[in-house]
DNA sequence: TCAAAAGTGTTCACCGTACACCCATGG
DNA sequence: CCATGGGTGTACGGTGAACACTTTTGA
């Protein structure tokens, strides 16, 4: 019989963060040297076990919260890998979470006792297993979901500047934007409040701090601005 | 300690397929009526457990194959669902698989010994457990990937008419396309190869058949038309 | 000859992109 | 007063969307 309940093919079901963080110009993640075995000693992402009774997203926010001490982390689950030998030391299948966080904010004690460490995307080490690949497949997704939803207000600090917000984007996309292009596009979406502050620390003439508007966002999101992003939903009177 | 193997938290992990199909002018999914607990006698996707010694990739081939009798099936991951009580006779989490198949291809006897249907998308009855969301979720996918890919020529015959093309795109947006910017727009794509061939079971003037370029189109899809999706790679000389 | 489906182009609005100069200020 | 970074507008080409008439042929 072919659907049966076999409690041999029970396996150990991993969570995997790519952390992603946002400094001056560059896109970073956020790597853990393993204090224990297998491949002790080597750079991996931060990642346990999910527990019999909690979901995938409970664990991912656990371990996030355990790294970071941050609650309320935007945080997507990516993809499941599941190679028969990913994991040396027993069958494991892992699933991927990717999150942003504003790299001011987190934990500093938390990060060092956890050894970890954060690394300029192209400079990252290499990873144990299939990291790299999960690493790969965050980057590729963090852009694709750039490219339709305003991302990245969670990588930055409450009020940045239109510079940052653009180098922001072009660490996304490794890929140098016009300023002025990218400043009306920004304009035109309509989702940030200027504020009456400057930040003089990089000119003389300072620049306008900015903060994100998070009420029109949500409307803006709502009413499908970009993409229509049209989500199927059956059964909708029986919900 | 925290990142223990600890053999308590295994869980099984199911692999559930949706499957879509294409016929005359509605999209479908293939459901198959469970005989056997829990559930007995209710609708659901097709499923099965992943093994100790096979992949993620490995089950849901495992499983199209046991009900279609089909080898080479576009198909790939969608998400991994977790609630813990799921599936109310053991922890599980599953990991949905969405596929594209050629109606007419198919294996009927296995199907039918499956007591497997093919259904509308709208006349879809309720599912057990998540499966009504993982359709939901197959479809958005489905719809972002024929944005960006023509997607939808594993959905069709090898021949077939602009009409029927389509009607598919319709189907899968649920929305009416003029006929003349569509056509237009696949032309531009330059991957359809026009045959000398008339389906005249539709008019008298006869509609000229088409086939699907994959020379053209594999070529397309590496030059990156339509979107360039810049896949991130990380240490490319090391690979 | 006529009903029924197939086939075919043009116009317009909007969006993405390229591009260069003046402004304000602290040292 | 000048060096440094901040801030601003326009023109052009390409793409997506709206739109209607002619052709073919079997019944």
């Amino acid at each position: 019989m072919l659907n049966t309940y076999n409690s041999e093919d029970k396996v150990l079901v991993a969570v995997d963060c790519i952390i992603f963080g946002f400094d001056k110009k560059d896109l970073k993640v956020l790597l853990i040297k393993r204090d224990f075995e297998p491949e002790k000693g080597k750079w991996s992402l931060m990642g346990g076990f999910m527990k019999k009774d909690e979901t995938l997203d409970q664990a991912a926010t656990r371990v996030l919260y355990r790294l970071t001490g941050l609650h309320d982390i935007y945080m997507e689950q990516l993809y499941t890998f599941s190679k028969v030998d990913r994991d040396p030391k027993d069958r494991t299948i892992s699933v991927a979470y990717y999150a942003l966080i504003n790299i001011e904010t987190h934990n500093q004690e938390l990060i060092e006792k956890s050894s970890a460490k954060w690394f300029s995307i192209a400079q990252a080490p290499e990873l144990i297993f299939d990291h790299t690949r999960m690493v790969e497949h965050a980057i590729s997704r963090l852009r694709s979901r750039a490219s339709t939803k305003p991302i990245g207000f969670e990588l930055l600090p409450d009020k940045f500047t239109m510079k940052q917000l653009q180098e922001l984007y072009e660490a996304i996309f490794d890929k140098e934007l016009d300023k002025r292009n990218f400043i009306n596009k920004v304009n035109s979406l309509d989702i940030l409040i200027k504020l009456d502050e400057k930040d003089k620390t990089s000119s003389k003439k300072g620049s306008y701090l900015y903060t994100f508007d998070e009420v029109k966002y949500n409307k803006k999101v709502l009413d499908g601005f970009l993409f229509k992003p049209v989500p199927y939903v059956l059964h909708p009177n029986n919900r």
